[in-house]
DNA sequence: CATTAAGCGAGACGGTACGTCTCGTCTTATC
DNA sequence: GATAAGACGAGACGTACCGTCTCGCTTAATG
């Protein structure tokens, strides 16, 4: 979220962007998100704090770039969730590698920091949306996508509601409680949605309604 | 969140009690939860800090008591969710009653801050969960286990999941854009869940699986 | 400096009052009187606060009754300066007593205590000139007129004057530094002010005045 | 009393500086030591009270400091006693001039507001003797000094302790009362100083000594 | 090839809120 | 009715950061 855009020739100096993105993400990782000061992360990047106040509008912003420098430095976004062909297995595959990447404090005490910053901050939440909510929802919806096209899904299912059901249930319960839900409950999750809460009660079903 | 059990007779003061109450929900409304300020809580209540510093241990603390305070002071707790005997409509009409409460900024902004504050503080989240997340739970789990009793669900259906791909989607949405989403969303997703992604592929389904 | 005259049978517990004293003397000498609060006073004394604020008008006030009962508890005021015959030697004797005591931290951190306490309240200090500088003042002035009687000293010496001569320098010199003088110092203080700084320049004196 | 020497170039701000000398010291006379607050002289100098804190270690440094600008910047220490050859008029001359400014409040206040930081606080006490107390010391002496070449005075005359029984006795009467003696004791003072306790009993002096 | 202007590390500044401490008053229960 | 206990409104304490603002210094581009 940088404040200017990046185009032009800035004399912006890199190293000490990335010191201080550095800085940032490591220092909300020892210290949590309501204790993280700007002059701290500038003191630990060996910067002055002008440097940060001239480049970013907030400490979330620093975070939020911080947050997708770590976690994207690699991939440039080409990523794609697996299809084994198994769509059940394929999403039960995911979330539990999701909720294991929850459980790695070095990833999810920044992320839940920036959970708070987005919380707080509507502008950061519309960068957030845009720059690392989207992306995923796009990948995950491709998956499902194909799904459809293998006739494994109903062409006329909402894939947007599909995902929410999917992954919402797990980030809900993280953020609750500070602990991702147990690999059990992810298959639970996954086999109830793909069969619906009325899957085995057809006579009832459409006896009532 | 008491920090003394109010067992006994304690000698504190229940109107500086409920000022302090009214004054944290009031100017959270006004100026979120980062904004909100010991001092000023103190200050809007007409009563020194340190009686506020003597019974709470953090804002997040007094803002679930004065949450609790306005949301159950006068249901003791006897409520529960509609029951017409048609789960579809009632789980529909719940859930657009609860984003019909997240559209009002009177009641959505404390809880905001309420969700920023438990994000921040493990104890509190414990706190929260017990008095206000379980209820609430228990509430919309004894309407499923009704339908299960009518034969509308099935008997070995997990309800904590059923509730979480309820409610948790909702949440999520409006955790994320700060809006809740439209009744719309909210009938489909109850449609979704109650038949589940792949409700109208079962020739495909029993193909591939 | 009691608030309320002790005529008549007042129903106060001598037993809280010598233990405020008590307290307040020990609690000075400890750490100050700056840092001398009433309610160290009173939790030390085993005692409520408000027995405190009901005797005295102020933390000075307890000080100077606890410095009279602590220096004045056993002598009943009946104490006179020694009167060996020789003023010089008696002088330097009682200075240099003086001095001693001023070197004692048990009596001078008090002592020091209740002088700010007198410099910061001029009714304490009314009181303090009163029950303490007085008599002492007395005291001392009665060694001089029993000089002047036995013709050592001239009559129309003003004995305030002269008073303040012998004790001033030392008192001044302590409050200035927190050390009393040496005894080297009183000796020439005693003989300098007895024989005046003119003395061995009659001379001279005759020839300019 | 600067927290740091004032050596190179600080990047101190000077209008900030004298803001908070100038606070302090009308604040000092308006509401006395006791009463003075770091809050009240930050708040009247409009400056941060971290800017005190940074440049000062205490409340009675600032009012050193303060009554230093005040008493001396005009004069840049060059000052001298008045020496017309009359050593005793000059002395009653002096010491008139020390109790007229002493009936002063303007300045008396914050003497006496410093002296009691004096009292309090031993570190601030070398500051004072070193910064006043000497300097004013050494002028008095200068002018003993010349009485004594003048042959007015005895060469072996201890100067210390002459200067003391001058000054001492009025300093004293203003510390235990408030108010300064009148100008007849400081005349009386003065020629009981110069001539002596004895003065005019030397017959029964030598008789008996 | 200066010159010049931006970015930079540093940190003082005017502020604000923190959480603690103590003040002097008030209330409650005990003796 | 005096007492021990302690909650209360009030407000100063000294600390920690905020975001802004100079300072010199370095460094790349432009004239």
């Amino acid at each position: 979220m940088p404040a200017r855009p990046e185009t032009g020739h800035s004399r912006r100096n890199p190293a000490s962007r990335k010191a201080i993105l550095d800085a940032a993400f490591e220092l909300v990782a020892e210290v949590g998100y309501s204790k993280l000061g700007i002059e701290a992360i500038a003191a630990r990047a060996g910067v002055g704090k002008q440097t940060i106040y001239r480049w970013w509008p907030s400490k979330g912003a620093v975070l939020l770039d911080a947050y997708l420098a770590r976690t994207q430095g690699d991939a440039g976004g080409e990523a794609a969730l697996p299809d084994s062909g198994d769509l059940r297995a394929d999403l039960i595959a995911v979330l539990q590698a999701t909720v294991a990447e929850l459980r790695d404090p070095t990833f999810a005490v920044p992320l839940r920091a920036l959970t708070v910053a987005v919380l707080e901050d509507p502008e950061l939440a519309a960068e957030y949306e845009h720059r690392l909510d989207t992306p995923m929802r796009e990948m995950k919806k491709a998956r499902l996508r194909a799904a459809q096209n293998a006739g494994q899904l109903p062409d006329d299912l909402d894939l947007d509601v599909a995902v929410d059901l999917l992954f919402a249930p797990v980030a809900q319960k993280w953020s609750a409680t500070g602990e991702p839900p147990s690999d059990d409950y992810v298959r639970t999750l996954v086999e109830t949605v793909l069969d619906g809460l009325t899957r085995s009660a057809e006579g009832v079903r459409s006896a009532s309604m």
